[in-house]
RNA sequence: GGCGGCGUAGCUCAGUUGGUCAGAGCGCACGGCUCAUAAUCGUGUGGUCGUCGGUUCGAGUCCGACCGCCGCUACCA
């Protein structure tokens, strides 16, 4: 059995879940499902990330500690992640005691290691922000945000030796050509390495919500350092190696495009640095985009993606959001989309087939499914797809699998319109085509339960299925011909009722 | 400016190393069926594969130029 350890980002806890955290969680959460499917040992981590000079100033303006305002905010990711099923094995926060000492064993061994070093951070700063700028980002020499000129200020802390790291980084891709994924996110990373790394500060004097730098009490960690080490920390790094050692480096990295330097360039060099292995594999997803537009508070076009889940069901959303966004490439997000998904899909063809298939049961083989044949028709093409279907998932490819399982469905839906069982006498041949039937649908319900799992276990339930669907596993579970024969099948009401709008 | 990517049917997109690669789904049209959630099945519609050259017996598939769009070019998470 081999091990496999799925990551979301830690969210920030200055903004409630939207559908964009949504998204990235809820592949994540697909991906671990059919590992589990898959037979991997997995664990699933998401958490939230509490630290930082925002939550610090967001919490003091809301009249809140710190530790107030992350409680509040992070409560809604826990509550959003259980309205969309995510079966996250851990929740993991920043400012638990856990994680502060994980952080300060991790950041000890870098240090004891050599990598960092005191320096000086000198930079553009504006006393209104308390924040330096970048000269990018500074308009005509002034703050942004302000418009108050900027002055040139150093503070004194501690930097990272990144550059060290440079060509061990270049080595680790070059020997990994998969390690970040899709190709094109890897050569963008790859590039930036190539350009030239320097080193980077990684503690802060100014901001006091934070991990404490052990050797030196006066300074906090930078919030990214602090958080990208939530990885370690959930599965034991500084207090229980045995487990630690067990599931590291197995760690596959769901991000976003927004935040590849820090998990492709910083992460796997603070790995290198600390003595650990760099990070088995980092999947980069693109943004879920609003009418072509990013999502954002001030364009008030932020969805909510619990009151998604409660209009069309937790469900619906998932399958949307994995079927139709190419992982690695931008989506839009639309509520026409969704709901033409919704119907071509989950209700006319998901959704539709095991309503006409259970009510021919019913009434030509006495409610009692019976068996599929060995030498079906559709048992040559339900073992390539479903194959075919796995090999997506494993190869991050949800939509893929998606479409290949719909792919069966068609196929089941085409030879029931080709031999008409509901004009045919009760018999044998009736009894084949159902059995068939049935058959694509057990297959189908594992193929889908990582995007759908509460409708696919209702399914698996009402096909009569004995075992739990939870204990399928693949490739063996995937073969033709495992429907269990001789239990009652039940019609129930429409899975996916359709939608009018 | 530098590096990288993209531009294929109305829409969303597939198209390994050049030779059934001109495709899928949705949409639309026509027909069949009526077991089913007015669902389903079949057939068809539809693209000079961004533009112009080049290499080749043969190019969405390689090379060059150009047009259009996008990402990255570091210490905001």
């Amino acid at each position: 059995m081999s091990r496999y350890y799925q990551t979301t980002p830690i969210y920030y806890v200055n903004d409630a879940p939207h559908l964009g955290t949504a998204y990235t969680t809820v592949v994540a959460d697909a991906l671990a499902r059919w590992r589990r499917i898959a037979g991997d040992d997995v664990f699933f981590l998401t958490g939230t990330d509490e630290h930082g000079q925002k939550i610090d100033r967001a919490s003091a303006a809301a009249g809140l500690s710190p530790q107030e305002m992350a409680d509040r905010t992070a409560s809604r990711f826990v509550r959003a992640w259980s309205e969309l099923g995510i079966s996250n094995d851990d929740f993991i926060r920043t400012t638990e005691p856990r994680h502060h000492s994980a952080v300060q064993a991790f950041l000890s061994a870098v240090n004891d290691n050599g990598y960092i070093e005191k320096g000086s951070y000198e930079g553009l700063y504006c006393v209104s922000c308390e924040d330096y700028f970048t000269e990018g980002e500074a308009v005509g020499g002034n703050c942004p945000i302000h418009g108050k000129p900027l002055e040139w200020m150093s503070e004194e802390n501690y930097f990272f030796k990144l550059s060290l790291f440079e060509q061990k980084l270049i080595d680790y891709y070059e020997a990994n050509p998969e390690f970040v994924r899709p190709l094109t996110k890897r050569n963008e990373a790859l590039g930036f390495i190539r350009s030239g790394l320097r080193d980077i500060s990684i503690t802060r004097k100014a901001v006091q919500w934070g991990v404490p730098v052990p050797w030196d009490p006066g300074h906090v960690f930078y919030v990214w350092y602090d958080a990208l080490i939530n990885y370690a920390t959930a599965i034991g790094y500084g207090t229980d190696q045995e487990r630690f050692g067990q599931w590291w480096p197995a760690v596959h990295h769901l991000i976003g495009k927004d935040i590849i330097r820090f998990h492709c360039v910083w992460w796997p060099a603070m790995c290198m640095a600390a003595g650990l292995e760099p990070p088995h594999r980092i999947v980069v997803h693109g943004w879920l985009l609003v009418g072509g537009e990013k999502m954002s508070k001030t364009k008030l076009n932020q969805i909510d993606p619990v009151e998604l889940a409660a209009d069309f069901g937790a469900d619906a959303v998932r399958y949307h959001l994995l079927r139709d966004v190419t992982l690695g490439s931008d989506g839009d997000f639309s509520y026409e989309g969704m709901v033409g998904r919704y119907n071509a899909d989950l209700a006319n063809n998901f959704g539709n087939l095991a309503s006409r298939v259970a009510t021919v049961v019913d009434r030509k083989c006495g409610g009692v499914g019976p068996a599929p044949r060995p030498d079906s028709k559709l048992a040559q093409a339900a073992t390539s797809l479903a194959s075919a279907s796995a090999s997506a998932w494993a190869d991050f490819a949800p939509q893929d699998a998606l479409e290949l399982a719909w792919r069966l469905i068609r196929e089941a839906n085409a030879e029931l319109e080709a031999t008409e069982p509901w004009k045919m006498e009760p018999g044998a041949a009736v009894d084949g085509i159902l059995g068939d039937a049935l058959e694509v649908l057990r297959l189908v319900a594992i193929l889908v339960s990582p995007a759908m799992p509460t409708a696919c276990a209702e399914l698996w339930r009402r096909i009569g299925m004995r075992e739990r669907l939870s204990d399928q596993r693949a490739p063996e579970a995937l073969e033709w011909g495992a429907y269990t024969a001789g239990a009652a099948v039940e019609k129930g009401s429409a899975l996916f009722p359709r939608r009018s709008s």
